[in-house]
This record gives structure tokens, C-alpha cells and sequence, in this order.
DNA sequence: CTCATCCGTAAGCTTCCACTAACCGTAAGC
DNA sequence: GCTTACGGTTAGTGGAAGCTTACGGATGAG
């Protein structure tokens, strides 16, 4: 996973992703229902898939793409650990102005 | 909240969130232990603000940052509802090859 | 009131990123 | 084998992002 969160930042791919999330789908059929040409997808996929939010089948000629859970979960752990993190810092504070 | 993945997207900003994560922080104090100049942090904590991350208070001349929690959650509020589509959909996919 | 400290902002530069157009490789159908 | 359909890759370009330097504003101490 190279970066998740720089491969998110890009409204086109989150738009992606969302549309992998409802349904499975090939690069030219994303590419048709978005406002840039099929290599365009073809890029932001590779990214996606480098950061491991995607995964890809090779179906004939077509290469269908999907959501990859593990992605995603890496992030939330991410986001986890620092909220805590951030709380109880939080609540150590607190107690610290407490004790003046 | 503007974007709040964009703002995650460079690793300075995910740095300085770990940090204010383990300890509400001043600017200068920041910029103290980063690699980069103090305009540039501030700069940082702007977008982190924009996006919801972070909260900050004055005090004094000092500017105390601190953690947002709802911006983190807002995130995982998106990467939740995703997951659950992508899942729910390749549930549906298994479901559908099962009938062929 | 004056000075020092802390911080945000503007201007300028450099680097990176997203996009398109053109090309090449591969699998299916006649 | 030839053609068609589908995708990944490359070169090139316009625009956005991050950094530094320089400057201006606000608060506290003396």
C-alpha cells in the first residue's frame, strides 16, 4: 500500500470506488458513465489498486474491477488508533487543568 | 469540511495529526520538531481546519491546535457505508453465479 | 508606549498530478 | 489469419500543491 488516503483525495476516484462499491464493473463501462476517457480510469485504477483499495479479474478481453475490504480497513485502523490516541490525550488534559 | 481525505493525502498533514493526537500543540512548537518552516505548517493546519480535522484556540499570542474528532469521524462514516455496499454487493454477485 | 514574541498571509518558484491523444498488446469471433 | 473489441502504457501539456522568504497584525512584558 503506497497511500490510501492520496489515492482517495481525488474526487474521480472516490466517485470510483463508490461506484465499485454498488457493483463490479469493467473499465469501459466506468468510463462510460464518467467525464473523462477510458485511460483516465485506466490510471486512476492502477492507483487504487496500488494502494489496495481495488482488485482486478481478468474476464476475456474485459478486466473487471472491485472493492478491496482490506483497503479500506486499513484506514479505519488508521483513524481508530489516532482518535483514541487523540481522547485520551483529551481526557489527560482535563485532568490536568483539574489539579491548578 | 472541504475534503477531508485530500487533506490526509500528504504525509506532513497525517505527521502533524499524530502528533496533535498525542498532545494538543502550539504552531511554533510544531514546526519546532517537523522538517519543514513554520508558514508551512501554518499553511498545513489551515487545510487541516478547512477540512474539519483540527480546532484551534487562542492563547495569548500562542495558537493551541488540537484534534476534531468529528472530522475523523466523518471519514470513517463514509469508508462504513462503502464497506457495507461492497459487501452486500459481492454477496449479491456470489448469490446471482449461484443460480447459473 | 515600546519592544519582543508568536502567528497568519502574499508572492514567487519548483515539483507533482490529472488529463488527452496516440500507440501497442491481447483475447474473442467470423 | 484477419478483424474487432477491450485495456494498459507513454509522451506531452495545463494547472494545482507545497515550500521558502518577506511582510504585517495581534498579544504580553517591561
Amino acid at each position: 500500500m503506497t497511500n490510501a488516503f492520496a489515492a482517495l483525495a481525488e474526487p474521480m476516484r472516490r466517485d470510483i470506488v463508490e461506484r465499485l462499491a454498488g457493483q463490479p464493473m469493467a473499465v469501459g463501462e466506468l468510463a462510460a458513465h464518467l467525464p473523462v476517457t477510458r485511460p483516465a480510469v485506466s490510471q486512476h485504477l492502477k492507483i487504487l489498486k496500488d494502494a489496495g483499495l481495488v482488485r482486478d479479474e481478468a474476464r476475456g478481453t474485459r478486466r473487471v474491477y472491485s472493492i478491496d475490504p482490506a483497503g479500506l480497513a486499513a484506514i479505519r485502523t488508521w483513524l481508530d488508533r489516532h482518535w483514541e490516541k487523540a481522547l485520551a490525550a483529551y481526557v489527560e488534559q482535563v485532568e490536568r487543568e483539574e489539579k491548578e
